[in-house]
DNA sequence: GCTTGCGTTCGAGTGCGCTCGAACTCCTAG
DNA sequence: CTAGGAGTTCGAGCGCACTCGAACGCAAGC
């Protein structure tokens, strides 16, 4: 019974965590594409929040191909930074570096490995939803035990009327 | 435009992914409660899938204190139990070992903590909501690369009529 | 011309959360 | 009486995904 209630609510948050972010992050998603200039290595890393470090190593590791320019310093054109969102999107969700591995070196194959990409992204997709419905019942049960310590249910834990 | 229609099939999936589940494993966690009788290690890891091995570990670094028979085999009752299965949804949703730990500490000094553990809570919730929120951006951004693939966006990858 | 700062390569180190193996004990069934 | 299986403790090892430090290069500004 009440657990209906719970889940009703937690559901209802996802809509409440800061809004406008949502479509930003997306968009960047699909529209870094078209006519950027190569970016430096910390434009790449501010813009996708991780450090430089990190996006050397996801080179070593060969997800991604950077060209140099005049004096050795990385050059990131608009298909190696539209990779690393993807990547990170990936990431984000749990794929293994393991299996990013595998999917790029796939892309690098070219269009023949298109139907084993798209296994490993449909396998991906179940693998999210399942952990969108576990989070969602870690979210109830936080949400439970908060009740039971008397705690207010509101959007956020901070700043409230 | 495109993505709008995503995120909403992104969010309808959420009912779909094996639903009696759900209610079962959020019941596991308010019920088990009551009148059971102690356990042993190999069945609450079963109970809780995961292995006596890291049950063990749990309680050398001191996230519980279990039991032990005339044998000396560990004896796990409702109340033990019942800590495990809230250690292992919050481990589910990523909180930290070491977040654990100070939790775990304060709910063995008595109700004095409450206030604190509130917190905790209010916090780690928050922590999920962003996490809600990213995935379903993963999810998104998962099947729009797999509708460029010319894949299917029904309900399941396996099995489907 | 020298400092400052951003970049480079390379290999090694870190933190997390388990995971395992060895050596041992105890109980039960045959 | 013995063999098997489930449990115990202890410390060490592992896989993952970074993360860092050292030593160096280049180019601009004072």
């Amino acid at each position: 019974m009440a657990t209906d209630d719970l889940m009703s609510r937690a559901l209802a948050a996802l809509d409440e965590v800061d809004g406008p972010m949502s479509v930003e992050v997306i968009h960047r998603l699909v529209d870094v594409g078209a006519a950027t200039d190569p970016m430096t290595i910390t434009e790449v890393a501010d813009l996708l929040d991780m450090s430089p470090h990190t996006l050397r190593y996801y080179e070593r590791i060969g997800l991604v191909e950077v060209a140099r320019d005049a004096s050795g310093h990385r050059s990131y054109d608009a298909q190696a930074v539209r990779r690393l969102v993807f990547l990170t999107r990936m990431r984000l969700s749990g794929m293994a570096m393991r299996d990013l591995q595998h999917y790029m070196r796939l892309a690098d194959e070219g269009d023949d490995t298109v139907p084993e990409r798209l296994d490993l992204l449909l396998e991906h997709r179940d693998t999210i939803r399942r952990q969108l419905k576990e989070l969602t019942l870690s979210l109830a049960a936080t949400e439970y035990k908060i009740a039971t310590y008397g705690g207010h249910t509101g959007p956020s834990s901070a700043g409230q009327a």
